[in-house]
RNA sequence: CUGGCCGUGGCGCAGUUUGGUAGCGCACCGCGUUUGGGACGCGGGGGCCGUGAGUUCAAAUCUCACCGGCCAGACCA
């Protein structure tokens, strides 16, 4: 984007909001003028869109021609902002070799070119030089005459001006609301986070805000989760958010893994602590210490709890769901008489209830296995993994579950007496999932309309939109709202005709509702509505009755075809190789598949100066090993969020 | 913590080089016309210019320090 020496770049900004930050766009000082172009989709910003095009090829030409057909960049580029904007910004950036002449005008260098009133070279200000009689006032001499423009000006508009003739640049044809995955994924995160309006970043850093839409994701994803976790037979409790600093330090891994990233409060009440408090990074701690002294028996084994709670990690780098300095959780403890019970309930976890939920709920196909010694949790024996490829190729951990052998038992004293009357100490797990959780939703099923929430999970799963309230259309919509909710959908009714449609169209959209309902007046007199999958864009018309009879079926259809697309992705991405070489190739792009005996902790180490990590070991079958050594494994390697 | 970019109404950004009246688009409010894919007209409201010091007659603009955000790392759910 930058010219080479002697160059020149024309940086022409076609958004309807004026100029933006050109300069630094394209890399700063080689500029030699902006038009900023203020006004309304459909009003100048299209005419002005027309000469430019006929005066960027014009340089084209004369560039050609003058310079002996020297060779011309042409490039265009879309970029946006994350307003409401009615039409994306486009920034056409001409890089004319050396000297350009066009209408017998030389144009040698900055400075001299003279469209542009401003006296300096970052562009014009809005008031001075963004005004369309400053552009036609400065461009005359630039552009010459534009007389097919200034008769379209001049003349009152005719009545549909937004019909004026073909677009011939598909970026401004249709303005993106948001940054398209493809140009910038992280940027196409944020953006989607604002706009469905699923989160805020808090007024301390690396804390979150999650807004009620969010909020109501996280709910749904609790209820799934809870229900499974009561059926694998643990019970809910609620432990205290502060912790002894004495209690972690009893662990020697536990506390080494954790230390770093611990919130601490040593002042309370107004003056010092004796002993600091540390804001809870995870239960083991306090639960093992009451785990102790609710356990005597063997016949008080096993002991399964959970609690939803939020927990702290101050960590380095945040990013709003994926890692927050807070989140929420739910984190299950269990103590098992032998080792066996305890790897068979931290898999039993891993598969029935984080698994199931995955697959089931959130459409999301979840590798699992067991992670390498270099990835296992602070104090754990073993730890599973659930992870999940994001829209990028890269790998999410969405959930574990581990085997904490006896550490914690035995610096907790969590002990039994056996049948046989022995002393014993107890096995123990532990195994959480997290808001983590969402930012994989968002990554996994989002496209560049925004979210794509997965029916099952969905708070909202049917919305029906009133296009406008005429001829009965709003009882209609109510009655079919009612009808619909008889069929045990979740369905929300738009009726808002006080926004236009459109707008209101594209929020649920940015929302990821995955069925939507428009009711209107024209399809209403044939007894019809029209509906539309979030998932596909498809959309067509359908008789009233038996709508909501239908709508279970399609829900269920849409479940499905999600858990299909993303199976189908996260497959295309993934390569099996046999070298190191080859697997840090593949995991540009996705997952690569190499037999542990091949890669070992050596090359482990080697993948991880890349940023590249064992995701998890499997088993040739795809199922979790059953011991740290079993023969054939695979390993998953990834970049990884 | 390291490197890069960046902090100006809710959001996105001009303005800083060369100190001198704080701006634009979107969003918001009112009225009217609209509503089948982010409507339009007219009229409005809203800003300790991230924070603190310093230089100056004068600081969004110059200097220093700090804080915060984004991206890439190290750490991790």
């Amino acid at each position: 984007m930058v010219p080479a020496s002697g160059g020149v770049v024309l940086v022409v900004d076609l958004d309807a909001h004026g100029p933006r930050m050109p300069v630094s766009s394209v890399g700063g000082g080689h500029q030699v003028g902006v038009l900023g172009v203020p006004g309304e989709v459909g009003g100048d910003v299209r005419a002005l869109r027309d000469d430019l095009q006929a005066f960027l090829a014009g340089i084209v030409e004369a560039s050609a021609d003058e310079l002996g057909g020297e060779a011309l960049a042409l490039e265009r580029r879309t970029d946006t902002g994350v307003g409401e904007h009615p039409a994306a910004v486009t920034v056409a950036v001409v890089q004319l070799a050396h000297v350009v002449a066009v209408d017998d005008q030389v144009v040698p260098a900055r400075g001299a070119v003279p469209f542009v009133r401003d006296r300096d070279v970052h562009g014009p200000t809005m008031p001075a030089a963004c005004g369309v009689e400053t552009w036609n006032e400065a461009a005359a001499g630039w552009l010459g005459p534009s007389p097919a423009r200034r008769r379209r000006r001049r003349r009152p508009r005719p009545d549909s001006s937004r019909e004026r003739g073909p677009v011939r640049w598909p970026a401004m044809a249709k303005a993106p609301v948001l940054t398209p995955q493809a140009d910038d994924f992280p940027r196409w995160y944020q953006d989607v986070l604002a706009k469905a309006e699923l989160a805020d970043n808090g007024p301390v850093r690396g804390t979150m805000v999650i807004r009620p839409y969010g909020y109501g994701l996280w709910e749904r994803m609790v209820a799934e989760v809870d229900a499974r976790i009561k059926d694998a037979g643990a019970e809910n409790a609620y432990f205290p958010l502060f912790i002894p600093e004495s209690y972690l330090t009893r662990e020697a891994e536990h506390v080494e893994g954790f230390s770093p990233e611990l919130a601490v409060v040593t002042h309370a009440g107004g003056k010092e602590l004796d002993e600091p408090v540390v804001v809870r990074p995870t239960s083991e701690t306090v639960i093992g210490e009451f785990m102790a002294k609710w356990v005597n028996s063997h016949r008080d084994l096993p002991l399964l709890l959970n609690q939803w709670a939020n927990v702290v990690r101050w960590e380095l780098r945040t990013r709003i769901f994926l890692r927050t300095s807070e989140f929420l959780w739910q984190e299950g403890h269990t103590a098992h008489a032998t080792e066996a019970d305890a790897s068979a309930y931290a898999l039993r976890i891993l598969e029935d209830v984080y698994r199931d939920f995955m697959v089931d709920v959130l459409a999301m196909p979840v590798l699992i296995g067991r992670k390498t010694k270099q990835e296992r949790f602070a104090g754990a024996t073993n730890t599973l993994a659930c992870e999940a490829m994001m829209g990028d190729g890269k790998a999410l951990q969405m959930g574990t579950s581990h085997e904490l052998g006896q550490n914690f038992a035995k610096v907790f004293d969590i002990n039994y007496q056996s049948a046989e009357g022995q002393q014993e100490t107890c096995w123990t797990t532990s195994w959480g999932v997290s808001t983590r959780m969402m930012g994989g939703l968002i990554m996994c099923h989002g496209d560049d309309k925004g979210l794509v929430v997965p029916p099952r999970l969905a708070s909202n799963q049917v919305v029906v939109l009133v296009i406008k309230d005429e001829d009965g259309v709003g009882a209609a919509a109510e009655a079919l709202v009612d009808e619909i909710r008889a069929e045990g959908i979740r369905v929300k009714l738009d009726d808002r005709t006080d926004t236009s449609f459109g707008r209101r169209a594209t929020n649920w959209e940015l929302k990821g509702v995955p069925v939507r309902v428009e009711v209107g007046p024209r399809d209403l007199v044939n007894g019809e509505v029209t509906i539309v999958r979030r998932d596909t864009g498809d959309k067509r018309q359908v008789g009233i009755a038996g709508l909501a009879s239908d709508l279970p079926g399609i829900l269920d259809g849409i479940q499905a075809d999600l858990l299909a697309a993303a199976t189908a992705r996260r497959d295309a991405r993934t390569v099996t190789v046999t070298t190191i070489d080859e697997a840090r190739e593949a995991a540009q792009t996705g997952f690569a598949r190499i037999p542990w005996a091949a890669l070992g902790e050596e090359g482990e180490a080697l993948l991880a100066r890349d940023a590249i990590t064992v995701r998890c070991i499997q088993s040739a079958d795809g199922e979790v090993p059953a011991s740290e050594d079993e023969p054939g494994t695979i390993a998953v390697v990834a970049r990884a969020y």
